[in-house]
DNA sequence: CCCCAGGAGAGTC
DNA sequence: GACTCTCATGGG
């Protein structure tokens, strides 16, 4: 079979493959030499950029056109961003300027902020990561083995007991439960047609997903902007930075979604990018 | 030893 | 409805 590879070339200004990459959004990347290797799905491509430009080299290139959001203006939402006068935020929006949200696959989606909570993201990275080393299929770009996402159905057939040795600790359940219940039916892409707030309210049915993991799969998996995931650092944001009054993460979330709208998932990804790469220690 | 990490479920009131 | 405790696991 015979793979040609395109090239897809788009001013970096609002697309830096770092910022894109590193804001929290997604965990299956890793450095390729002067950039990324990006996994979705069972599809990749190799991510870089040089002083003008960020290229995109993959034999998906509509997926990936779709899938790093190329059809949106970033320029036009921070415009209107700043039109809020918040002198952080903006300040934010200058640090991950180069940021896009990525629409991806709500299945995978669901399944690594399931893996995500109460975790940090080097781990996160790794048990995602091994999932696909055990239970996905092995593939090959430009020379580099990388694995496809497994399947719900082969999910469901994995022991709880092989999902702690993976070191998915008390998550083990969740994913098992949910792999079964998309294996008996239940069909997360069906949903579509709800709203963001009907959607939050179907996917925290759902044994192992609350309110933080919900808003987080309708971000990222079915392009809900008016979604506001309120994690520690966003808390920490929220508390220290935007000198918010509430201490429930539900309520600040809410109220966040109720001032920002429809620009809620990028204010919530400027800064948490913003908060954790000045904050971070590791 | 402590605390924390892109939290959520179960129990209590 | 609210608060609180506990849940694996690795790292600082």
């Amino acid at each position: 079979m015979l793979n040609n590879i395109n090239t897809i070339k788009f001013k970096k200004e609002f697309f830096c493959p770092t910022a894109t990459l590193d804001c929290g959004q997604v965990f299956r990347y890793k450095s390729f030499k002067d950039g990324y290797l990006v996994i979705s799905q069972n599809k990749i491509c190799y991510l870089y950029s040089d002083n003008e430009y960020t290229y995109i080299e993959t034999s998906d290139t509509e997926y990936f056109k779709k899938y790093f959001d190329l059809d949106t203006d970033y320029n036009a939402i921070q415009t209107k961003i700043k039109d809020f006068n918040n002198e952080f935020i903006n300040t934010s929006l200058g640090f991950g300027k180069g940021i896009r949200i990525l629409k991806q696959d709500v299945v995978e989606t669901a399944f690594s902020f399931i893996i995500s909570q109460n975790n940090n993201i080097k781990r996160i990275k790794n048990s995602i990561e091994n999932l696909c080393k055990n239970y996905g299929e092995k593939l090959c770009f430009m020379g580099e083995e990388y694995y496809s996402f497994p399947t719900f159905k082969r999910l469901s057939t994995v022991s709880e007991e092989d999902y702690k040795k993976l070191g998915l600790g008390y998550r083990s359940s969740y994913i098992l439960n949910f792999a079964k219940a998309l294996t008996n039916g239940f069909d997360l892409y069906s949903l579509n047609s709800l709203t963001t707030s009907e959607l939050i309210k179907e996917l925290t049915k759902i044994y192992g997903i609350g309110k933080k993991v919900a808003n987080c799969i309708t971000l990222f998996g079915y392009s809900r902007t008016d979604s506001f995931p309120v994690d520690t650092w966003i808390a920490k944001v929220y508390k220290q930075n935007l000198f918010g009054k509430e201490s429930n993460e539900d309520k600040i979330s809410l109220e966040l979604v109720n001032t920002y709208k429809d620009l809620s998932g990028y204010v919530q990804q400027y800064l948490f990018y913003y908060k954790r790469e000045t904050e971070k220690k590791f």
